[in-house]
DNA sequence: TAAAGGCATGTAATCGTTTGCGCAAACGAT
DNA sequence: ATCGTTTGCGCAAACGATTACATGCCTTTA
């Protein structure tokens, strides 16, 4: 300890703190003391005694995927300078997998918890958290009284799909995730409104739900293509189901957007190298990252306010595959910025 | 606590932890009051006392990139399965921020910490780390005494200068990272070392060293490609680099691979997809986490044993940037698995 | 001059575990 | 029956901070 320094026990404390009152002196004297010992406080008694760590948990279901990536650097790169530490839990989606690891977070006591994957309602999310703030990320819960940040995501299918539209195109198809995330779910609806804003029919054999993998968006497409909606134009709600359609458009030698347009959600780094580049639909994910955290601390702070729901916005990069005709330079220019 | 159940005080720490002799019977009873109080021991307290976390700290320069998150992906993966936590710190790689992002996994008594970026020597790190277990991931700090797990950096280049080698090349280019850290530095010696063995030059304007970014690859590939040494094939160290290259063959009119095959480090997912399918080397990048936090762990337990360097295996995936003739199909079939 | 109040600091309890030490009972051996 | 030796468990001291309370001094005011 550092009381070696002047003289003193809890004074340090106070004056490091600067917590009650002390002559000026002598909180010179203890933080000259400090340097000189490089005394470092010790965050665990810290927390032991206060009952709060400056710590907070983020569970995504993979950590490898570059949208949760990017929701990762946005909330630490916060975290960091709201001094606080970020635990990682890698959760996948299993119901029991992510409370579990809600549960050890909680354990750890972490002052709040951002939560990136939801795969039960909110009455075992209160249960599982008690009054430990906590902010959802790219997922709503209503009905638990936590804030939230997610996408303009039905916004954003709509987009696509009036862009086709204006393209000329009316049998619109639509690959989109499963139907048990709030992603999934609000993508659909905004194809759906969109269509129907459009006055165009949407048909059983116009649109396939598949997880969010190439693999599933490729057998999706082949479905669709291999119906009799015979569509020229298809709406991908992910990047990965795009480059699932893509490859099925190569497989059955469609020539894209000649033969079939494309246009995604979700803008990756790629998406203007490849041939022909992607239509997209492009929204911050670090920014969202950084703005959940915001709100976690936020609610760690103020604890009685009740959460609200954040959307970011998104919009629409118009390049090749959707029709739109587009020098290359353009392409080129986005990537060499 | 758990004492209203039987009667004890540290009694049931023993019992929990089996710890010092106990009778059956007692600890049963302890084992069925903290069930029916649902029990948790607090981790902080525990740190408090015993001095070690059940965490370790990672710090990484670039949470978002997907080369990192898969390191992080592994890394937890293990770590979670071991019993430990992990602290995630998105450094960059300024040297400051590095040594303060340390610091603050120091002071937050991690057991002990996993490197990935090292922008100063083993000297400071040591200084900083005192006694503290540490394992670096893709880079590797001699004489620092901690252990390591990289990527058969020059073995990976020479293969694919090799590769160009057997199609007939013999102006081979290369587009580096920067030499301040072992890839860049390995990456580059691969290329030296297989250009020499295929008895081929290297002329000052066949290779640049950059950093990784797209824009980088674009701008050194254009000094190059304007140089005089007119390469027929290219060599480069990371999939960026690859894409930045693209990009400026696409510029100058070069037809991938008939005016200039090009062979790359680093294989992601979307390789196959590109126009035309990228020959890039492969490497489990989740595999590289897991085994560093596992030799993490080891150093953990076993705080004598002298760290040893690990090294991914790598391996040449030919597709057709190379000059490969490959039926489209194959590169399908990659993608749908 | 004494009472009162404010200021600066020290004392000690506390957070929830782990663990060295010691005591008591049970056991075994002579 | 006596004397070790186990065995099982409680006591209390840590771990390193924070903080309610007490204390003593100094100033102000009547």
């Amino acid at each position: 300890m550092a009381e070696r320094a002047g003289v003193s026990a809890a004074t340090a404390s106070r004056a490091l703190n600067g917590r009650g009152q002390l002559a000026d002196e002598t909180r010179a004297t203890v933080f000259q003391a400090a340097a000189d010992l490089d005394f470092r406080p010790s965050p665990v008694a810290r927390s032991l005694r206060t009952r709060h760590t400056s710590t907070v948990g983020l569970v995504v279901p993979y950590v490898a995927h570059s949208f949760y990536a990017s929701l990762i650097k946005g909330a630490q790169s916060y975290l960091h300078e709201a001094g606080y530490r970020l635990i990682l839990v890698d959760s996948g989606v299993a119901p029991e997998s992510v409370a579990a690891g809600i549960t050890t977070l909680l354990d750890h006591q972490v002052d709040g918890v951002l939560v990136s994957t939801t795969p039960f309602g909110a009455d075992r999310f209160n249960r599982l958290l008690g009054a430990k703030p906590c902010v959802f990320l790219d997922e709503v819960v209503s009905g638990a009284g936590h804030g939230s940040v997610a996408i303009e995501n039905a916004k954003g299918v709509r987009m696509l799909v009036d862009h086709l539209a204006w393209h000329g195109h009316r049998r619109i198809a639509f690959v989109g995730g499963p139907d048990n995330n709030t992603a999934g779910i609000e993508r659909l609806a905004g194809y759906r409104d969109a269509m129907e804003k459009n006055g165009l029919d949407v048909p059983a054999d116009l649109y396939r739900l598949c997880d969010w993998s190439i693999k599933a968006g490729f057998a999706a497409a082949l479905e669709i293509l291999g119906g009799n909606s015979s569509p020229t134009g298809i709406v991908t709600a992910s990047a990965e189901l795009a480059l699932g359609v893509l490859a099925a458009a190569r497989s059955r030698q469609l020539a894209i957007p000649d033969d079939l347009a494309l246009a995604s959600f979700d803008d990756r780094y790629f998406a203007p190298l490849l041939q022909p580049s992607l239509t997209a639909i492009a929204y911050d994910e670090v920014e969202m990252g950084r703005r959940g955290a915001e709100m976690l601390v936020g609610a760690i702070k103020e604890p009685k306010a009740e959460g609200h729901e954040m959307r970011m916005d998104v919009r629409l990069v118009p390049r090749r595959s959707c029709g739109c005709s587009r020098d290359m330079t353009a392409d080129l220019d986005e990537v060499i910025g």
